[in-house]
DNA sequence: CTGTTAGCGCGTTCAT
DNA sequence: ATGAACGCGCTAACAG
């Protein structure tokens, strides 16, 4: 394991000039004499010289890499689908724009063992994307007050170094009930995350919101708390049918927990929409492929990925502030929703 | 954006120890008196001190980091699936053996641009994962003669540095075929995925092997090549279907094209399994959501990624050379196959 | 325009 | 058991 190619000494040799006269080409400096340019240029492409990003690194304290950070990246399977979207904006725009994206996940346990500051600092990233978070993570706090510049997904808190990206949640669930509302329900179930997802707070705003716009009372009892998985949309329908028996359409804040529903149902020989309309939030690639399909909120996670990285390098490059930026959701009508049927 | 904290030198001083000392009890030196290792600990500890990786990589000329290169990351939808999963067994094996996982997609574009090694001694990463890449790809023949350690998901080919892990696809392909077959199912066609996936040309092989051990004719035009996207499955369907109507069951190279063609034969007022048998490649989260349920070949994706860090250390450690890890596929039987009936 | 000189933070001989 | 000195490969003043 010695060398793997030429280093600037021997380019510098090669060409006959110092190094850092080198140096100086390969930095689009403008001072050098244009024959000694292209002479230095020839010898680099001859020799296949690669600068070593490490020891450019070392010299100029930044590494042109931004960490993203994943909670529970494996465990959360509910996650996968939104995940991977927005992990692919992310690669997508940092490789635009000369980052290198290194990966890591946490857990709330290895948060405890290792501050945020310690961990970014050791990896030397120059900034920080963060996913999966919950409010309740060790980490979200210490991050706003970080140092080095971060972006949160789906966590909306700033500070000077802080900014987020999230969709709008309030308007997705709003515009999810009022689907419901106009056509004709009035008991709407909600089967919500769980409370420390800021996403889930901020559903449950928008879910009220519609029901006080149409004037129907809000009754917290309609509301269930899950967590976002497959199977607590199961149990979510099954605890609301049974103590409710009047509600007839529910909301849910994760397509995942609608599509667990669906499926309880139909193994109970009910039917959707017929005995219950559903609509469901992300729009993940099943949502479509369901039978029925699943009537839902989409989001726009490739772009959440590709605008958190733009907000990152803003901040990075320009040295702006903190701010968040919010992306609309859009309602999908499908055929989990029919209109209300005494 | 100076110093984000302390320096050994900061360390060394507050310790009234020499940079030297510091740097011997940090990496497990064991001549070093107890009472100094104290001392210094002590100190480390007070100022939350962490080693700056950047200047260790740059002395050490290792960076602890591998790279996961995949091809077109974003465009490749029916990779999703399965690539996730196994980007999790990578991330989290990785972190267990202390390493950093940078991740990269490339195109074929690109990789005519930059060379492999170029892009590889750029970035300085130690080892290198590569999924997602075709046979014709131009890194694909690069890597197995670089000088530097990879593991290539799906390719068999191995050299000194390169080895590989990948699913039994000859004997996945075989035990899904041979399923169908003993359901009676004689006409058995075939939508595989393009011919430039190491995959689809082993499927191949099984589904042959699986014919000619039930003593059943190969008929070449029983296949079609897909591109494993769900339209290619609705595509393959429909053209093996029409030129021959006596098929009575169907083989797909993934899940994704399995669900395609179901999706299709259901707009047409067709039933599956009842008019036409269906097995799919992959078992990904939809395969058991579906309506009816699909019948697949499980892949153990999870353990794929898990195993190609193992081999990929294996390699940077102990010195070993490249070498094959192939890991059993598995039928999981469901609602989309049933046996014959005339 | 170009070369010389200093480091960046750390691991590593080689003395002591 | 410990420290001084050197160098990894590169950028950035500061002369000329």
């Amino acid at each position: 394991m010695k060398h793997l190619g030429p280093t600037i000494r021997d380019v510098a040799k090669a060409a006959g000039v110092s190094i850092t006269t080198v140096s100086r080409v390969l930095n689009q400096y403008t001072d050098v004499n244009p024959k000694t340019r292209q002479k230095v240029l020839k010898v680099v492409e001859k020799m296949g010289y690669q600068p070593n990003s490490v020891a450019r690194s070392l010299v100029m304290n930044r590494t042109q890499t931004v960490g993203l950070v994943v909670s529970d990246l494996t465990k959360s399977r509910s996650g996968h689908h939104f995940l991977f979207d927005v992990l692919c904006g992310i690669n997508d725009r940092a490789q635009e724009m000369g980052y290198d994206l290194v990966l890591f996940s946490t857990s709330p346990t290895a948060q405890k063992k290792t501050t945020y500051m310690d961990f970014v600092r050791q990896r030397r990233v120059d900034g920080v994307v963060m996913m999966g978070i919950r409010l309740d993570d060790p980490y979200t706090h210490e991050v706003v007050e970080a140092s080095i510049p971060s972006v949160l997904i789906d966590v909306p808190l700033t500070s000077k170094t802080c900014s987020y990206v999230a969709s709008d949640n309030v308007a997705g669930a709003r515009i999810a009930v009022e689907h419901l509302l106009s056509q004709g329900h009035r008991h709407i179930g909600f089967v919500n995350g769980h409370q420390q997802a800021a996403v889930a707070q901020e559903r449950l705003a928008g879910y009220t919101q519609a029901l006080a716009g149409a004037g129907v009372k809000f009754i917290s009892d309609y509301v269930y708390y899950g967590n976002f998985e497959q199977e607590d949309g199961a149990q979510g329908v099954q605890s609301l049918k049974k103590k409710h028996p009047e509600i007839s359409a529910v909301f849910f804040a994760s397509d995942l927990m609608a599509i667990g529903a669906i499926k309880y149902i139909q193994s109970e020989g009910g039917q959707v929409p017929k005995d219950l309309s559903i609509v469901g939030f992300d729009d993940i690639a099943l949502a479509s492929l369901m039978q029925p399909a699943l009537t839902t909120v989409r989001q726009m996670r490739y772009e959440m990925g590709k605008s958190a990285v733009d907000t990152l390098i803003r901040m990075l490059e320009n040295g702006e502030t903190g701010r968040g930026v919010v992306l609309p959701p859009e309602l999908i009508v499908r055929e989990t929703t029919q209109p209300f049927t005494k």
